[in-house]
DNA sequence: GAGTGGTCTAGACCACGTC
DNA sequence: ACGTGGTCTAGACCACTCT
């Protein structure tokens, strides 16, 4: 809880504030930190650490000597948590199960090292599994895994479950499209080809070393949202 | 720069590495925060910034007296920044123009009630536009527009660009899916109906007050990439 | 009850950029 | 050169929660 009265989340706030109501507009500079400080009667810290993460939001530019302006160029931003599937599963009060369709050791094509940014790789894992909610299909994935995995453990637990618990990243790149679906996407998923859906791709590293890169097809309809 | 040998940013790397080296596994529990910097030579508070960071980043989770332990469960992150579509389109080395398409005054149905998270709205704006690459569609949008606009901004400029500079947002809610084009979403991108789209829904608010809602109908086979 | 994180404070010194 | 933000420190007290 907020117990403290002038916690730097509420420094932070009211700030916030000023800039919301329009108190201070884009490219108008605030008070020094010390005397906010002193209006709203906190030590200089305080201000600071709520000033810090107003930055990091882009509210404020600041810069040594030249004070704190409200940026001009805010920006929308917004963050997508992507849980485990099986917590994502869960979460929609739904029983999680997954099914390997296929897997094969394989040296990956072109188009794949190319996504690992290497020249060239060791053959690698090529998994293509899916996630069910309800024994219904709730996303077909298609993954390449450039590390080394025990044998036995794609069978029994989810390749990415693995993957999180044992090959921490460093690097991510993430995007999304929208696909029709291909015969075999559509055959997974239960939907006519050249049904659209949503499909999220990842792709990891620890270092320059890649660790997988996954394409996640969802089921038709499917909503990703973001947190604020 | 790191001119501090031991800057909270340095603390904050040096215990991540522990993490990305598998030193300390998911689950487990690393020392107190005082053990820390004694160790690492630095004030505990330095050491607490630092954890601040890694538990907002879900590195780690902590809770008192419970200790610091490494989260089993760590999330994808990634973040979206979303820029005025112009700066969108002339980052790609395009000429950007737009068009409006529809303009009009009208209650909002249902289902914008809703995503507007209102019982009752006053008659709002609402406006169908196309943003354009080199005078190809690059976006379709179909916005609703909560607060009072000036007369004859819609036609001169982006509602969007407009809104930025005028109504800042305390909120927003950001999702995104795959859609099939219908036959008017086809027509304005030029695409066959039935052509899967990615959709980028945004709301945003002002306090409780709804600003804006839309529906960004990218082009066939556009990629929405985040950043690390 | 006691241990651990959570936060604030006051002061100090540094670094950068404007004047 | 000087003013402003950037960071660290040491200490204090509080709040949660496990034992």
């Amino acid at each position: 809880m907020n117990h403290q009265r002038n916690s730097w989340r509420n420094v932070h706030a009211e700030i916030k504030g000023w800039l919301l109501n329009a108190r201070y507009l884009p490219g108008e500079k605030l008070p020094r930190d010390e005397d906010i400080a002193q209006q709203i009667g906190c030590a200089r810290s305080t201000v600071v650490r709520a000033m810090q993460e107003l930055s990091a939001e882009g509210m404020v530019d600041r810069k040594r000597k030249g004070g704190t302006l409200v940026s001009p160029h805010r920006v929308s931003r917004a963050t997508l948590e992507i849980p485990v599937h099986r917590i994502d599963i869960e979460a929609r009060g739904m029983t999680y199960s997954h099914s390997v369709l296929s897997q094969s050791q394989a040296t990956p094509p072109a188009d794949i090292l190319k996504r690992f940014q290497s020249e060239t790789l060791p053959p690698c894992q090529h998994v293509q599994a899916l996630h069910l909610g309800d024994d219904l299909p709730f996303l077909y994935e298609d993954r390449w895994i450039a590390v080394p995995v025990p044998s036995g453990i794609l069978d029994s637990q989810s390749a990415n479950e693995w993957l999180v618990a044992h090959c921490p990243y460093d690097r991510i790149d993430v995007s999304c499209s929208a696909i029709a679906a291909d015969d075999r996407l559509a055959q997974a998923l239960g939907t006519p080809p050249g049904t659209a859906h949503f499909c999220l791709r990842r792709t990891t590293w620890a270092g320059a070393q890649p660790i997988t890169t996954v394409d996640s097809y969802y089921q038709a309809g499917h909503v990703l949202t973001f947190s604020s």
